[in-house]
DNA sequence: GAAATAATGTCAAATGTTTTACATTCTGAC
DNA sequence: GTCAGAATGTAAAACATTTGACATTATTTC
């Protein structure tokens, strides 16, 4: 993420004249088409990043969390925001304004550089997952989600989300997601529940990610 | 593309600088897991970027072309390249290396914040591009694809692609690709030729895109 | 604890995509 | 001009995904 690759210092600096706000479950925080005049950081709670499409349905891009910072994109680029994002759940977050960053940024020549580093990586890991979005079947891409969202837990991790959230993610019907999970669960990678899914074995999901 | 945003003196320093290579048709210019010691420049010619799967089929990313550039994005990350460059026929193109371009990068930090919005704007396209890769049907997705290629020329466009290369760059079969394009001929939108496609009216293929 | 709401599980029909296969057309080389 | 190679056009079968529908189970609300 941007925000965490800056200098401690400038982070400091930043915070201490943001703004906090709360945000409620299904609120939006940003919509396509605006122009930005600052980034968020998440200090609680969780975000969904996506696209609204015309017949109300969602299409996800990420699903962010505490430490997480988003928007900064728009204000670099001086052009409108490309995605919606939404509060999953209650969030509380920090605003920090274009102008105080961009201002602050020109004393910090390293943060700079860092943060070239920062948003290369970030759209090498996206053009990435644009190469091999069609590649591999729908359990194998389910397999590879369910790790990126259980994170670095060795074991029994516990994801809380709902197939027509992971369907979202997977730009699939949640008919579709719930047969590759099926499989998984048949494989014993994963349990499927109310709400959540216990990843069983983290280490033979990953490889099932790679078939 | 990023090494056109740069200040015009240090564009003129790293030209100065870079070594001129020439590649035949298919010739393999960069591959993945590589590190990077630079970054290129295209002189002539075009330049296909994208990833070389398993079974030796290749799925494309983009077709770069005549002042466009590639392979910073590893400069910049210190990690290793993620996609597979092939030349196009004949293409010749300048290299620039990493440290030159890094040690020139500190004397022009106004180049360093275009870099900060050119790397941003170029994230949200991508961005925007995963978000809608699913998004309308195979004609729509083709629709689009060609009004990108056949830039911006106002009517009859002619762009020399064949229907295998634009099934990689949508990542579909050349069958379905012929279907989708099949569909565009029958709209007048379009017409089929060996090896090119013609695109008869820019405006309502940009319309249909939207479908 | 009953009712309302949210989420899952599953099915069958319709649709879309890939695979396989082969004929045809175009282009460049000789 | 003929031939070989490249590219297109198309069809049928196999396979995968979506759509729409409905039953079931879990959770929350009152």
């Amino acid at each position: 993420m941007l925000f965490s690759s800056l200098d401690p210092a400038l982070q400091a600096h930043l915070l201490r004249g943001s703004a906090e706000r709360r945000y409620e479950d299904d609120q939006i925080i940003q919509q396509r088409g605006e122009m930005a005049d600052g980034f968020w950081l998440i200090e609680a709670g969780e975000v969904m990043v996506g696209q609204f499409l015309r017949e109300g349905d969602f299409r996800a891009v990420a699903l962010l969390g505490k430490g997480d910072s988003y928007g900064e994109l728009a204000v670099f680029s001086h052009r409108p925001r490309i995605v919606d994002a939404v509060s999953r759940g209650q969030s509380t977050l920090r605003h920090i304004s274009a102008h105080r960053f961009l201002d602050a940024l020109g004393n910090y020549p390293a943060s700079m550089r860092a943060l070239l580093g920062a948003l290369s990586h970030q759209l090498q890991d996206t053009l990435s997952l644009l190469a091999g979005m069609r590649r591999g079947t729908n359990p194998a891409r389910m397999a590879e989600l369910l790790v990126n969202l259980a994170g670095e837990v060795r074991r029994e991790a516990r994801v809380e989300i709902t197939q027509q959230e992971l369907a979202e993610l997977l730009g699939i019907t949640r008919v579709t997601a719930n047969a590759a999970l099926r499989i998984l669960q048949q494989a014993k990678l994963i349990e499927r529940g109310y709400g959540t899914i216990i990843v069983r074995d983290r280490d033979r999901l990953m490889q099932f990610a790679l078939d």
